[in-house]
DNA sequence: AGAAAGTTTCCGATATGCGGAATAAGTGAC
DNA sequence: GTCACTTATTCCGCATATCGGAAACTTTCT
């Protein structure tokens, strides 16, 4: 469980080690012993780094109870992460308008590493389900109609080695084996699109499509999670065919040939105020 | 500009001070030597610094363009940062029921120092445009209908201290002098909400009830962000009605000396997948 | 192709961070 | 209420990780 990675040498690496501690206990925050025995570092050190970490603004202490928390400044600042080439910038208002007319929530995925990661979302009305839960969510890249569709469309060497990595970490969520994912893969290659009716999720069902860059592979997806009902055989072709023209004008506008696409809008200062 | 600030000594703190200036230049990231400039570190130093982080995942390197920027690690970490006595995850539900109900988009704001942070937002069909902008957002603390509605009720000495720090920084945003701020101030804790018909943005009008704490100060704000003439006399006064029924549950959750408050709903495996 | 700017590696001096030990503060037991 | 225990914080000498000058290497611009 505790990784217990052999050598964090460099305060940094300590300093983001415990912010990452921080990120995965921060109910109501760790204790500084709690962090030190953890991380396999005396008191002293983890006190240390904390006082500057607290200093940065950071990481946040309760005095009261004495217990370390992530910081707001944290929050803000690692907000303005995940935005990579505009890409959460320009689906925002993409992203608004397909959940206002199709009446879904819509999901913004982005690859990271052997997962895909939920970087924007837009509700519907329909109370829903998914993997990837929350903005900032994870789930290993193939689960779920939007992480499957960025899957499909990796460059062929980088997808042969995440299915070899994720295979082992797929068991009971919905991936018989080898040849079922391949299956699928190429059958999301086909159609330009993923969807199962089959949701893992009672009753919740999805469809998604790769957002491509010029190469034509995989950035990002764009992804509807709904109640299955809602995808039937009348519907899913209209949904994929809005979703497929969107992603296309998402590729359009991430081609950073356009200087100028170098100030998109400038709405309001952007802080420093 | 550059702040040029004495004496950042430690590695953590220069590789905070780095995290920092990517995120104010993340729209297609900064090079090494802006960076090394701009923090007056010598280029060897700034690499170093910058190796590591993206070893470490919190800054991602775009090979190519030689420009790095803030990595999608430290964007998973900041959506479990910022969740102060499990406010947001208090909140989301509220959120989610209000946006759905009003069918306006709402917001959720702390305090971080001398501004509000945008917390959390649900999204409603209506495109608006707020001070706060995304999640992760500042405004000056008092800008704005829920940034004001936490400044009214902050406990005195905090808020007088807030007043005088912040007057300089409202210059131009609709707060003309320190009589009007405390006029309104003395009209937000009287009526209990925040209201402007007159949104600085055109347009745009917003209404907002305070998050109070045991003793009566505001720990956040919630807050309905809305085009004007949904605001109108008839429509507001359910609204703010609403609104504070909300704000009154949030506060009884927020009371930590329940212990069954400890475990709220556990949805869904958090992570770790 | 040549020049200039930027990035990355190398390495010795030294400043910086490390952790043992001691102190202080907080918590629970009786 | 006092005592014992756990946890947090300060101090300080030693050692190590960090710094930055210099140089090799790569990319970009003219």
């Amino acid at each position: 469980m505790t990784s217990d990675d052999a050598g964090a040498k460099s305060s940094l690496q300590r300093g983001v080690a415990i912010l990452r501690l921080l990120a995965d206990s921060n109910e109501s925050g760790a204790r500084l012993t709690d962090i030190a025995r953890d991380l396999g570092l005396t008191p002293p050190t983890v006190h240390r780094i904390l006082k500057t970490l607290v200093e940065e603004g950071m990481v946040e202490s309760d005095k009261t109870t004495k217990r370390y928390r992530l910081g707001i400044d944290l929050f803000t600042m690692a907000a303005r992460a995940g935005n990579p080439n505009n890409l959460r910038d320009i689906c925002r208002p993409i992203m608004l308008r397909l959940s206002a007319t199709l009446r879904d929530t819509i999901f913004l995925l982005v690859r990271s590493g052997f997962d895909a990661v939920c970087l924007d979302r837009s509700e519907g009305p329909f109370p829903i389900r998914s993997f990837t839960g929350d903005i900032g969510g994870r789930v290993t890249l193939g689960v779920g109609q939007g992480s499957l569709a960025i899957l499909a469309f990796l460059p062929d060497e980088e997808r042969e080695e995440v299915i070899r990595f994720n295979l082992p970490r797929m068991q009971g969520v919905g991936v018989l084996d080898e040849v079922y994912l391949r299956t699928e893969i190429a059958r999301v290659r086909d159609l330009g699109y993923a969807s199962r009716s089959t949701g893992l999720l009672p009753g919740m069902s999805g469809v998604a499509v790769p957002v491509l860059d010029r190469e034509g592979h995989a950035v990002a997806a764009l992804s509807v999670g709904t109640i299955t009902e809602r995808l039937n055989e009348e519907r899913l072709p209209v949904v994929v065919d809005i979703l497929k023209r969107e992603a296309a004008g998402v590729r359009r506008q991430l081609n950073p040939f356009d200087p100028v696409l170098r100030r998109p809008a400038a709405v309001l200062g952007s802080g420093a105020a």
